[in-house]
DNA sequence: AATAAATCATACCATACCGTATGGTATTGT
DNA sequence: ACAATACCATACGGTATGGTATGATTTATT
């Protein structure tokens, strides 16, 4: 692969971030690991703050909102695997939506968000983006559990009690596995009287 | 103030920390924001990785150590070493020393603990450091919860639960706030049957 | 007061990074 | 084939940082 386009670039980015935080977003660096010089990125890019820019529209498009659609259409259409029989019992019970969310956020590794939060954390603009993020997905949660309860203020704390678990399971030390955090998702949904 | 105490540097790389994360942890930065020169740092931290280690460590020790003596002295002196040996009052109602511990813990502002969190992220030294932390946490937790419920396993997962929700609500992007953090935490309580 | 120790300023160097300028090489359109 | 465009290498300047060397100044000790 001798040429580098824009997206190689933005993905050597993630790696970047992921492995090595925020500090590791340098254009030498990232020219270093791809294999190219600078002149690559200045004809891709405009300057390293124009990068940084990008890279948050990149993730934000590619594994936020794709992420999304996938769950949705996945219980929708119940089409890649079948955990809940059909779309139409799919619908009126969003307990296995819930289910199907946690499943497909727990399977994947979210190293890439993991990474994002932290640079949001002293960076102006990744936290406008994790903002957006975060918010869609407390709605989404909150009408999933008013749906159960009737409740929007009860399921509005419960879904703040559930994603902010979700959250810290990675910025616990050591962090939470896969396993372990199923486990008290698990339990979350028992004390809540959904098992 | 003209001379500068290796506790100023140190109360200054917190202040830092909090403010613009690790990457203000340098020395110029340090010593412009002190009014003096690196002459003043090399002479009493051997190189920026001394002081980040030193910082560590007097992070662990004025701010872990101290919250923790402030809640046994509350709570009449429980310490999770010896929880079973605590005094009357603890033993009889550990659901009051939870309540005591989350509103200490969400009274103070614990911007310095975010900050040694995100630092932690990609530094191998401040990992270790709240590996310990969160360890013994943990444990105090479960013991707590043990004492309620009988069920040690159990007991874990809903700490697990409540720890990761409380580090959680600091790095969901907006922070949920004072109260409301407190609301989620009563919600847990009374899903807990603690209510 | 004299001496030693502690504390800090200044000058200097090496490295890593961002950014620009310039030119070269590959790809595509016509 | 030719030109236009896309893509990249190299060299350079500027800045910020870590680190060293040296001497000055303050404080403590005797």
């Amino acid at each position: 692969m001798a040429r580098k386009s824009t997206t190689d670039w933005l993905e050597a980015g993630l790696e970047a971030l992921c492995d090595g935080g925020p500090a590791r977003l340098t254009i030498d660096g990232l020219a270093t690991q791809l294999g190219v010089t600078k002149g690559s990125f200045y004809h891709h890019f405009a300057n390293i703050d124009d990068f940084k820019a990008r890279l948050l529209v990149y993730w934000e498009d590619e594994f936020t909102q794709r992420i999304i659609a996938r769950s949705e259409e996945a219980v929708a259409a119940s089409s890649e695997r079948e955990v809940a029989a059909s779309s139409d019992e799919a619908e009126r019970d969003p307990v296995a939506i819930m289910d199907r969310i946690a499943y497909l956020a727990l399977e994947r590794g979210n190293d890439p968000e993991v990474a994002i939060r932290a640079w949001a954390q002293y960076d102006a603009d990744a936290q406008a983006v994790l903002e957006r993020v975060d918010e869609r997905r407390l709605s989404y949660g909150q009408a999933l559990f008013t749906a159960i309860t009737g409740d929007p203020d009860r399921a509005l704390v419960q879904v703040q009690l559930l994603y902010t678990m979700l959250i810290g399971s990675d910025y616990l030390r050591p962090p939470l596995g896969r396993d372990q955090t199923r486990r008290v998702y698990e339990e979350f949904m028992r004390l809540c009287g959904l098992r």
